[in-house]
DNA sequence: CCATGAGCATTTGGATGAAATATGCCGTTT
DNA sequence: AAACGGCATATTTCATCCAAATGCTCATGG
């Protein structure tokens, strides 16, 4: 595959389909990433340097550097002296990770509730007449992208990066479920709904509303995640 | 040769040998990050692979590993193709952390609050009898110690291993000024006094009470270190 | 037939040389 | 004198080589 640096540069403007770090290393990373969080590589299956070099056409360091920070972050694991591999979700880590990202939500919707600036409330708005366009018209596929945007756009009002960092690292750990959610009719009107009143009380600068409302509304998304992941037996409970 | 051979001899001084880890690129990390972390090394200041690698006598592939690790941490930075660096404490930044911090440590008592059995919390007392007696003996060295551990084991019966992580990364990038808060003989005193308000309403499974005190607990080290902060700029604190 | 150990294969870890890249300096040109 | 372009240099980045650790297989001996 077409993974050279020179190449990058002198196409630059069909840069897209190529994930765009500036380095082999983020390339890498970047796409392993993706294929993890995706699920296109599934929970348990061997990471192995050299596999994924050969793959891709290029030598091991690379690749290690990749290994190395996706294993930081969590998304794969190591079993000692034999390798790299997919880190599987138990129940408790969706549990866990819902918990936070409750609380680290909740505060960047206040903390976006406290310091938004009036006229950028518009694009949010616009957002969920988008959303409900879509929901009308039966385009799912659509959805995901749109709630996806309207939640960036909410927290990025937060004016704190390191916590919106925070709050994406940890929506990619579960972001196999996400379609999950949306994908029941009911769960995607409730999410348009929910949206609605959290801009309008950004709009009163109701900053405990806000919370409050963002709290309730991960909470709905655990309760159905957590169905969805018993109901596919994928239940492995550990400690 | 122009670089700056400063920078070569403080740090090896600093680093020389701490040789406890798995491989030799958690060595490094872990020393580099006490180094960071510490003040050891001043913000602004190179972190140049082939530099360390050479003061340390080995290669600049497990260097490579350090720094990358210590830079999607956030304690390094990089300069658009110059190379890394130690990141620099904005206010906006202690401002942040704490932010954060605050919601997660009050969200990870709260949880201790509920889940912790009865008999986990003599360990706590202790530490707080112990601080109270270093306090007395003006024992300023050994509060640091103690304060962490109050705070570690608190946090460890929120049974929340990815929350406690958290805490513990957020807690490195200020780690500079935590010997500030303590060397306030009236910040101190007050400390245990909330840490002793703590343990009383975890006796009594207050979740609200607790999450509020540490809430309020964190407020007001957010307040001395933003003073601190503002007074002299950045502390330099001999190790 | 079972147990044990030696050798083999697999995979990560570390070192080193070579390449790419951006930057600052210096000389030339207008 | 100012601006522009090319060269030197510092530093990261990638590839390749070798070493070390560990599990597995198979043969051998009791």
């Amino acid at each position: 595959m077409p993974f050279d640096r020179k190449d990058v540069a002198s196409i630059s403007y069909m840069l897209d389909s190529i994930p765009r770090g500036r380095s082999l290393g983020e390339q890498v990373y970047e796409r392993l990433k993706q294929a993890v969080v995706k699920g296109d590589i599934e929970p348990g299956a061997r990471v192995v340097e050299s596999v994924i070099g050969e793959s891709l056409g290029i030598s091991r360091t690379p690749v290690r550097e990749a290994i190395h920070k996706l294993e930081k972050e969590g998304l794969l694991a190591r079993s000692p002296s034999k390798g790299f591999f997919v880190a599987d979700l138990k129940r408790s880590d969706i549990e866990e990770t819902f918990g936070i990202r409750t609380v680290l939500e909740s505060y960047a919707a206040r903390l976006a509730a406290v310091h938004h600036r009036a006229n950028e409330l518009a694009p949010l708005a616009e957002k969920v007449e988008l959303y409900q366009e879509c929901l009308d018209r039966g385009d799912r596929e659509a959805l995901l992208g749109i709630n996806t945007q309207f939640h960036e756009m909410l927290y990025g009002l937060s004016r704190s990066p390191k916590l919106i960092k925070m709050i994406n690292d940890l929506k990619d750990q579960i972001y196999r479920f996400r379609r999950v959610i949306l994908n029941r009719d009911d769960m995607a009107k409730i999410s348009n709904e929910d949206h609605r009143l959290m801009l309008e009380l950004m709009r009163q600068r109701d900053a405990d509303g806000v919370e409050r409302v963002v709290r309730e509304h991960l909470l709905k998304g655990k309760d159905f995640v957590l169905v969805e992941f018993d109901r596919k037996g994928m239940v492995k409970e550990g400690a």
